[in-house]
DNA sequence: CTGAAAGCGCTTACAG
DNA sequence: CTGAAAGCGCTTACAG
């Protein structure tokens, strides 16, 4: 059932059809209504394919992430997706892997659809989307980062102050008087850099000892545990953990109420993302809130502005905060 | 540049373009080779929207779920981008909040755009997809069930034995001696109930108490929690606790752990999902494991094969196992 | 207020 | 092996 088919049982043409369909033009009262009665009745909907032929959009945007199961960036995505469903555009999900030629792949695919606008959510697109190549694939196509910063002229970034934050925990954790403080660094990506930077400048602030202070771990639970468990198989025991994800800061909690050690009395440990897991800990881990919702809302709101206005806006940078638990 | 803009360069017709992009019909190897250069030296990208036009495809399925939040939801749905990526299809994602009309907006949607497939996440979706207007939509289009059962000649569904997952872990705990065995249901779903049942079959067998036994709880860690501090304030103390969820799950074993009560000495505990949670507690959780990605990569293959070859194929129920923790 | 016609960028019989 | 033409289902100037 095309427009064809309902102009000819309507007994108009198909510009008056798609007149009454897209509210625009002139069309007299009885028409209209003959013509929406027939649509009605054949439940009949349009084409957006055919639409989007004629646009040149689909009303659809891509999200591409590193791996929707990281609450993080579920958090974020979720946001996103509602956010742009309420505009009436569809999201098509990639999970790239954090590859680099899973992402070329996907920004293909979503290049050939011709996606109204891209929205890449996590630091690593920053450089993985580094090169000719990526940037042709970039272009042409209205790009927002979450937690990322593109030097392209179409790009913009909404990004949260991570150096800030780990300085706001250790800041925390000296007001709480911790004086032998250890930071588990679990990625390599720029903001896993600017949170290791922010540890080491607030240490040197405070006049603190850092040197061999950062512990290199992997993303996951059992890293961060297996981490503090080497840490204190060397007779080291710090009186505070910070932790550049909350995953790792579970994984260190672990650990030191395996050894026994009473938290927050002994040892205090402070997370980031203030996810679920925190809320999960026993006890509930201190963490840095980074507001992944809010950084969707604005994600959504520069890319609607860009697909729908071309505006230009500058980038936004947002301030985490400390979110107390038992843990310090 | 489009199709023509080759034709003209190459000095061929769009008809000779289209051969060589498609691979499809006979053409000379020079002038493959002369238009296949002009492809690149132009950096061609065909217009998939001008192409979903005639084939009347966009390479689109849609997954729709309640909350890609939700852990269990996200490990599902990864899998099925992932694995859908790999065959060449995008996936748009709909977080429909378990709400009938967001469903019906959604699934309105992805009708216009043509989507080859429709792949329903959640248990919600067997009691949200009843009644015409939402048969209407789901009809004319393959549609797989994960975890849920729709009466459609075109749906198919891949399902977890959730009542046998649950006496696994009612039969796990008796095993154990545990006599006085509570059940935290969380939500009011098919699969929710199958859970209770499977629960109260397996205490009826084993010859155990089990009025008063299955407690009413919220799909929250609090509300997990508050549920066990209710009970425990009853004078009531449970041998062993078993929850449909690893999230109440967590929070029931905060509630003991909070109590004093020793976990598992004085109360076991098991979860459902064997999900990132269930790690995360301290114990360990003792969880069902339902399999997510097998459930995922089934609903894959199913809708493939409907989208592909049309093939009818029957339904598949996956048998769930049980996760060994600490809790038990 | 309404219709005929062109155009969006492809694919696919059909001729030759 | 190659090209002319029709068709996919719409929207949009342009006439009238």
């Amino acid at each position: 059932m095309n427009i064809y088919d309902i102009a000819k049982e309507a007994g108009v043409s198909i510009a008056t059809v798609s007149r009454v369909l897209n509210n625009k033009g002139t069309v007299s009262a009885a028409t209209r209504a003959r013509v929406e009665a027939i649509l009605k009745q054949n439940n009949y909907t349009p084409s957006a394919i055919a639409r989007g032929m004629v646009s040149k959009s689909m009303r659809t945007v891509a999200v591409l992430t590193v791996d929707i199961r990281v609450p993080h960036y579920a958090r974020t995505a979720y946001t996103i997706e509602r956010e742009f469903s309420r505009r009436g555009y569809e999201v098509i999900l990639c999970n790239t892997g954090g590859d680099r030629a899973e992402t070329l792949r996907y920004l293909q695919a979503v290049n050939q659809k011709q996606v109204d606008g891209i929205v890449l959510v996590g630091s690593v697109f920053d450089t993985i989307c580094q090169g000719a190549e990526m940037e042709k694939l970039l272009t042409g196509v209205p790009v927002v980062l979450a937690n990322g910063k593109l030097d392209l002229p179409n790009a913009y970034s909404v990004t949260v102050d991570d150096k800030y934050g780990v300085s706001l925990a250790v800041e925390h954790l000296v007001a709480r008087g911790r004086k032998n403080i250890y930071y588990i660094k679990d990625r390599d990506t720029d903001s896993a850099k600017s949170k290791r930077d922010g540890f080491l400048e607030a240490m040197r602030r405070n006049g603190l000892e850092f040197a061999d202070h950062v512990l290199e771990a992997g993303e996951t639970l059992a890293s961060g545990m297996e981490t503090v468990q080497a840490l204190l198989a060397q007779g080291v025991v710090p009186d505070g953990i910070v932790c550049g994800e909350d995953l790792t800061a579970a994984g260190a909690l672990k650990a030191l109420l395996r050894a026994g050690l009473r938290v927050p009395e002994q040892v205090a440990v402070v997370g980031f993302n203030n996810s679920d897991y925190a809320h999960l800990c026993e006890p509930v881990l201190t963490s840095v809130d980074n507001k992944p919702e809010q950084v969707a809302l604005l994600c959504v709101q520069l890319l609607e502005s860009s697909i729908e206005r071309s505006e230009a806006y500058s980038s936004v940078v947002l301030q985490p905060e400390l979110a107390q638990g038992e843990t310090s």
